[in-house]
DNA sequence: AAGCACTATGCACAAACGTGCAGAACGGAA
DNA sequence: TTCCGTTCTGCACGTTTGTGCATAGTGCTT
């Protein structure tokens, strides 16, 4: 009973959150139980029916989420945790708090790029659904590695955000690095490429994390097969903090003349740049450096982490 | 304790809202009790931290809403109702949904437009809390009348909203109609007449009611001694169905020729128009044809109506 | 320092809510 | 029509939440 269903539903969720009535008076009102009322609003608020969200107050005196937002000039959504929360616990309460901010900005005709990273897959784990039209999905760079395509693993993300949102999903299916630049070159030039590429030029908003070179538990792309020796070696003697999207760059937010970037399948800084709505999404202290050096290239206009990473990130702001 | 409880507020509602925890849970986070987390809460939604909205799908069926949005291109609310509601229980669930339904769209820096009214007292009665800044609530059309000079009427209206929204408030100290258009023209090159209209032309939200002239529960304007005895009969014997902020117009949408504009306090339809946003709120199946008009003249971007009001709407257009 | 007015807190109780479960209603397929 | 699988509904129970009240805390005045 699809189409009542969902005007019950509408109509369910009106009276509960914009007119206070009690699940009860609504029942009565809908001639049903209060049971299916409360299964009512459920589906309403899963479906994207009702939206709650929470505009933190931009003045707040001199708390960490204002001197980020004052230094790094980004719209900063600290994440309560308690130091009681491992590193795996705090990924999912970020990835949550991520995923339900993220949802009010998702419109239709939207053109969302995506990374991957064990970051942004646990954000598409939470993600709360949205009926959109015509929106799309596209994978901000490429996923497969010496061992595997990578479909699997990227694919997954991008699929969980499509089907949050009603979107059309279009997969990136490169290696997440060339061996070559050359291949690179030529690569690009293939309109199916092309395709890929011209959307990316066209996004209104892209969602990422930070992989940092020297954090505690390594990111995918320094860890999973990605890199070969050589390149390890010449990031590690390189002056590169961390990356976004597997493109590289430098704490003071740089990325001129870093080889690897020739053949690293990620939107370019400037490019990226110029999306609209840049949302970046990190959990876990050691990311830090990387987190700085992103912050201070620009890249995000969004920021949502966790806040023993905020606070290491105001203190060191504070020291150096 | 206002710095570290507002703060506490934020904490709870990220904790409650985004992260799906219980009272319980944040008490423990927070070290305190769950009454207070509770109250932390509401407190959060009171002021407008939290913010509940409701984005009916643009697209369902043939329903009430989509038909009159196709009609005349405005997005609709209907407000549910049931049919055991008086004149007074509807208005009042009416303002409730439109108080809640204008918050969101209420930003820093705004100009809002406000008219008078018994709509508009209702509504203004149920705002809900959001704290901007540098916003400005003007008063779109005097309120001065035969026998008072509606100050504390209007302004009691007004003042509300400033308060809800944290907003200067700027009323307009003249009749809501003027005996001789003559004055009507001395006054607008007053300087203190012309701030308040510079301040209108520049509204970008406007809040209003609409008057029906054969309303069965006339509106204030046609029987607060507003008019006398031959400018009702003049308007009796015309073909005005209504009037927005005291601005009469004809169900064609149309006004000119009518002379009794020339003499009123309200912005011309041409200005109103102007307004980026232009939020119309009506309770009341007979106010039906002054509706209609309105709608007619292009006058709202958004309607908040109840279901009664909405289904004649609809079954009107039907028979015409 | 004491007194006072006001606000915030926690307790305890009542109200409101979510959900597993069993039965009803529905929608094909035979 | 009957059967079966699926979905929807209401009940009953346990959990979660709102709130009046007594108490503790806070800041201001004298």
């Amino acid at each position: 009973m699809t189409p009542s269903r969902h005007s019950d539903a509408l109509r369910a969720a009106q009276l509960y959150y914009l007119q206070d009535l009690t699940m009860d008076a609504i029942a009565r009102e809908l001639r049903t139980s209060r049971s299916t009322v409360s299964r009512l609003l459920s589906s309403a608020r899963e479906s994207g029916l009702v939206q709650i969200q929470i505009r933190s107050p931009l003045d707040t005196g001199p708390e960490l989420a204002s001197m980020i937002r004052a230094e790094y000039k980004v719209d900063v959504h600290v994440v309560p945790v308690v130091d009681t929360l491992n590193e795996a616990e705090t990924l999912d309460r970020v990835a949550m708090q991520a995923a339900r901010t993220i949802g009010p900005l998702v419109d239709s005709n939207a053109i969302i790029g995506v990374a991957w990273g064990s970051t942004l897959s646990a954000v598409s784990r939470h993600l709360t659904r949205k009926i959109t039209h015509d929106s799309v999905i596209v994978q901000l760079n490429g996923a497969g590695n010496m061992q595997t395509t990578g479909i699997t693993y990227a694919s997954d993300i991008m699929r969980r955000f499509g089907s949050a949102y009603g979107a059309r999903v279009e997969q990136f299916p490169v290696p997440a690095f060339f061996d070559h630049a050359a291949t690179k070159k030529a690569m690009w030039n293939e309109r199916s490429v092309q395709r890929i590429l011209q959307l990316q030029a066209r996004m209104s908003i892209a969602i990422f994390g930070v992989g940092s070179v020297d954090a505690d538990y390594p990111s995918h792309v320094y860890a999973g097969g990605y890199l070969d020796e050589d390149d390890l070696n010449v990031l590690a003697n390189s002056d590169v903090v961390g990356d976004v999207a597997t493109v590289f760059f430098r704490a003071d937010g740089s990325a001129d003349g870093i080889t690897l970037n020739e053949r690293s399948t990620g939107p370019d800084l400037a490019q990226l740049r110029q999306v609209r709505r840049r949302i970046c999404v990190v959990s876990g202290a050691s990311k830090i450096n990387g987190l700085r050096g992103a912050l201070t290239a620009g890249l995000a206009t969004d920021l949502i982490l966790d806040e023993a990473t905020a606070r290491r990130l105001v203190s060191f702001d504070g020291v150096s």
